[in-house]
This record gives structure tokens, C-alpha cells and sequence, in this order.
DNA sequence: GTAATAGTGTCTGTGAGACATTATGGC
DNA sequence: GCCATAATGTCTCACAGACACTATTAC
């Protein structure tokens, strides 16, 4: 095959290019981008919702979100989301895509396709309220997909669904991915309890083997940097620790699996 | 909370959910639906390309897919397009969403916002030519994504990208989901060793340890079931050997996991 | 001191790699 | 018989769960 010097060398004319480019023979929908924003509150994984103030849905909570400008990717909307919503920037969080909802009536008034994305934060103090948004809430995970009777929390759109498949991405990524430590406040350093901890809120166990998983998260390579000093946990009390710091490691080998007797993934 | 009984429940009027409605104040775009269709030819993991017969990148390499309907989820259009390109359908083969690519200029035409899905069929003679498609070929995606000097395949838009997207999926998700059968013949059964085969074009390597292998995919729980009668491989040559369908495990435990010496995934 | 947590050492079961050996069918 | 592949058995290493024990800090 001959050198190739883009794609505008295939085009016979001018004429052709422009009788191509009718966009409006062609079906559009809108397109936003929502995000799935996890951090750990008091050992409970928690997510962010906002109130909708405006129809649908008005009074539900619904994923922070938005259309999707037509000069940025939708990773690139989810970033500026995120920032806008937490006042968290991106590189101090983890955000990667989800998986893109297009039923055709998931939005009563139009087509929409959304994309949504998996953020992982560190505790923050408070949301930060969108010009939007009525308010902002972080809700325990559990309290919104397992309510006890009488406390179930209305939620907009299909973004139950949305936020059960960011849980079990979490959950199963956190086995194989550095992922954990963007739960914990990587500029003061962690200990491995504090580490522990979040594996426990987001599998949402409470009695992982201190000694055994001590001694796993430290076997596997790059994934935690000593940072000498002992310091005090970011979670509990007692016996001061010591610190660590996110490695260079891009996946965890030896993973760091828990128990089989889990419904599939992804 | 009371007792819910759908959204229209919280509108207060019809002309404000009228006014909700004006679709045209907010950005369009079009919506695809791609797929990275992968098969096994003679020990080699290929994937299925159409020659483009239009603008832009006409006579480039593109993967199969197409506008996704008003009335039709990317799901269903994937369906559908995989039936059309393959003449296969989906109960046959394992398909499920990779991943959505929004880079405002991807088509130099219109902002087109694309959800790859990922497609593993077995081998069938040919593929059906589509309307729209001047050709389909079947790409070993080793010559596509490694050619050698001058045997470039010139490929359009960010297909390259997808593909690779699809590779590393289909790589990491043989480990631990029973998908690998689906490249496999599974009415007349198949063989431990067509099993392997599998595994060794998918992962191109060429010496999974058989014994090792046999051993370890025959102790994953409801992963396989023997078929009973002798029959003959279809694959290789020799001693025919024992038969087995695909179980009804929806995730391995254990494991087939491949060496760790691999990039990071997803 | 006690309580609570951090950290170390060791036993054991299991899965995986490596290798040896036997079995079966085509030629 | 000979060759290629199928199928079984066994040794060893590495990792995970379980558990016992010591160390350190707050109170």
C-alpha cells in the first residue's frame, strides 16, 4: 500500500465533500455526559446525587450532568463536571468511562444519549451546589439501592441502573487497578488500615484479615511507596502507623481479589 | 417518602412540560453504532472490515455499523447490524457495549457521536456484503494493528483505536468470563484442545502447557459439560477426543488467567 | 496498667507451572 | 510399527486464609 496523507486525498471534488456533508438527512439526538461520583464517608461508600430543580423529574435526584458542548469530548465535559460539581480537578481523582444508556424514551422529552463516567474522590467536606442543581447530597450507596421500607429515595431517569453499574465497576476494579488510594488523601500519605477500610466500604464487608491483607497489598509490586514517618490513620484510633503513598504500579499483580461468591461483572 | 407513581406525577402543568420540550435550544448531534466483529480463521484472531464506498475515507478500511434508529437503542441497532453484516444472530454470539468515542472532529463531516460494541462469532464461510459496503474482508488484527513494512491497511476515522479498544476487551474478559466458546461451533461441541486453540489465538501465543490448560478448565465450576461421545476436533488432527458444551457458569472461578507481564487493561 | 490497633511469623490448603507417562487413533 | 495428539499423574513453588504472638500508642 502506497503512502497515505489523509483522508482529504480521497475526495474526486469539492462538490462531493459538500453534497457529503448534509448532516441534517441524518437522525440527531442530544448527548450529555453524567458522572458517578463515589468517595467514603464515615466507612459507608457514599455518591453524589443533585435535586432536580426543573421537569422531569422535579424533586428527584438524579447524577450530576450535562450536554455535552460541541467543542469538547464527553470526557472532557465529565472533567469540567466533576470540577464544577466538587471543585475536585482531575488529576486528584480517578474518572474513567462507564458505559453510554440510549434507550429511546429514557428522557420523556427528547432523545437523549448519555455517557456516564466512574469518579473516585477523596472525602471532601461539602458538595459544592451547582447553578442548577437545588442542592447536593452525598448518599450512602446502600441507602439508595437497598433502602429499608418506607426510606426509598426517588431517583430520575434510568440513574439506578446507571449507579448500580458504576458500584459493581468500582468494586471489581478496585481488585486489579491502583484505584483505592484516590479514595484517601494521597498529600498527607495513609496507612495500610486506612487502605483497608476503603476496600471494606466499597465491598461493603467489614472483616477483611488485617495481617493477610497487609501482607498482599504490600507483596504486590509498585503499588504502595513507604513515606517513612509514622503518622496517624485517616480512619481510626489507637497505635500510630506507618505512611504510604501511591506507587508507580498501573495494575495490581498479585490482584487483590475477594471472595468468588459474587454475582458476574461488567 | 410516599408512595411514587412516575414522573408526570411531579409536572404542575401542561405548559410547562410543553415549554420543557423545546428540544432545539440544546447542541445535536448523530448517534452510531459500531462493532469490532471478532472470529477465529485458520489460528488467527481476525476481525471484520468494510471497504468504505463514500466520502469521506472512500476505499479506506472501516468497522461495520451505521446510524442508530429514533426508535432503537445502540443495542438494538448493534443487533441488527451484526445480523445484516454476518448474517449471525446475537443469540448465537456474545455482544455487549465496549465503549462510546466523542471526539468532536472524528468526522470531518458532523459532530457523530459512536458506541463500539464488541461481537465474537464462530467462524462462518463469508462475510455478507452490506448495502452501503463495497466489500468485507476478514483482517487477521495482527496485520492490521502490527503490519508488517508496506503491508499497511489504511484505516478510517479512529477505527484503529476501536480495535485496539476491542483486542484488549476480548483479551482480558477470556480470563474470567465464558466467552471463549462462542468463537467455537457449539451444536456439534468441541474439544479441549479447539478450546485451547481459542485461547492461544486470542491471547497470540502458541504454547498454552495442555495438560496445565486441560486441568485448569475443567475445575472451573459449571464452565464446561461433557457431551459424552468421542467426536473429532475442530481444529486439529489425530486422536479424536471427548466433546463438551458450553455450561452455565456466568463468570470463571477459577480463573483463566494469562501471564502478568501485560499492559495495564481497560 | 488496659484497650485498641499495628505489625510479624508460621501452618496449611490450593492452584499453576513443569514434566513424565500412558492411551488412542490415523497412516 | 510410528507419529501425533489426548488424557492422567505427580512434584514443587507461590499465594491466600487462618491463627498465634509481639509491639506501640492513647487513655
Amino acid at each position: 500500500m502506497t503512502e497515505t496523507t489523509g483522508y482529504l486525498d480521497t475526495m474526486e471534488s469539492e462538490e462531493e465533500f459538500l453534497k457529503s456533508y448534509d448532516a441534517s438527512e441524518y437522525p440527531s439526538v442530544s448527548y450529555t455526559a453524567d458522572l458517578t461520583i463515589f468517595t467514603i464517608r464515615n466507612g459507608r461508600l457514599c455518591i453524589l446525587m443533585v435535586k432536580r430543580g426543573g421537569h422531569p423529574f422535579k424533586g428527584y435526584w438524579a447524577l450530576p450532568g450535562g450536554f455535552v458542548g460541541p467543542d469538547e469530548s464527553s470526557e472532557q465535559a465529565a472533567v469540567r463536571e466533576l470540577k464544577e460539581e466538587t471543585g475536585i480537578d482531575v488529576s486528584t481523582a480517578w474518572l474513567e468511562q462507564l458505559q453510554t444508556y440510549s434507550e429511546p424514551h429514557r428522557d420523556p422529552r427528547m432523545r437523549v444519549i448519555s455517557t456516564a463516567y466512574l469518579a473516585l474522590i477523596p472525602n471532601i467536606s461539602a458538595p459544592v451546589a451547582g447553578d442548577d442543581a437545588a442542592e447536593a447530597h452525598f448518599f450512602a450507596v446502600d441507602d439508595l439501592l437497598n433502602p429499608a421500607e418506607g426510606e426509598e429515595i426517588a431517583l430520575a431517569f434510568d440513574h439506578e441502573q446507571i449507579i448500580r453499574d458504576g458500584l459493581r465497576r468500582c468494586r471489581d476494579k478496585i481488585e486489579w487497578a491502583p484505584i483505592a488510594p484516590t479514595f484517601l488523601d494521597d498529600s498527607t500519605g495513609f496507612t495500610i488500615a486506612d487502605l483497608r477500610r476503603v476496600y471494606e466500604s466499597v465491598w461493603g464487608v467489614e472483616n477483611l484479615h488485617e495481617a493477610n491483607f497487609r501482607r498482599k497489598v504490600l507483596t504486590v509490586k509498585d503499588f504502595l511507596i513507604p513515606i517513612g514517618h509514622k503518622g496517624s490513620s485517616q480512619f481510626s484510633t489507637g497505635r500510630s502507623a506507618d505512611l504510604y503513598k501511591l506507587g508507580t504500579a498501573k495494575m495490581l499483580f498479585p490482584p487483590i481479589l475477594r471472595r468468588a461468591d459474587d454475582e458476574p461483572v461488567e
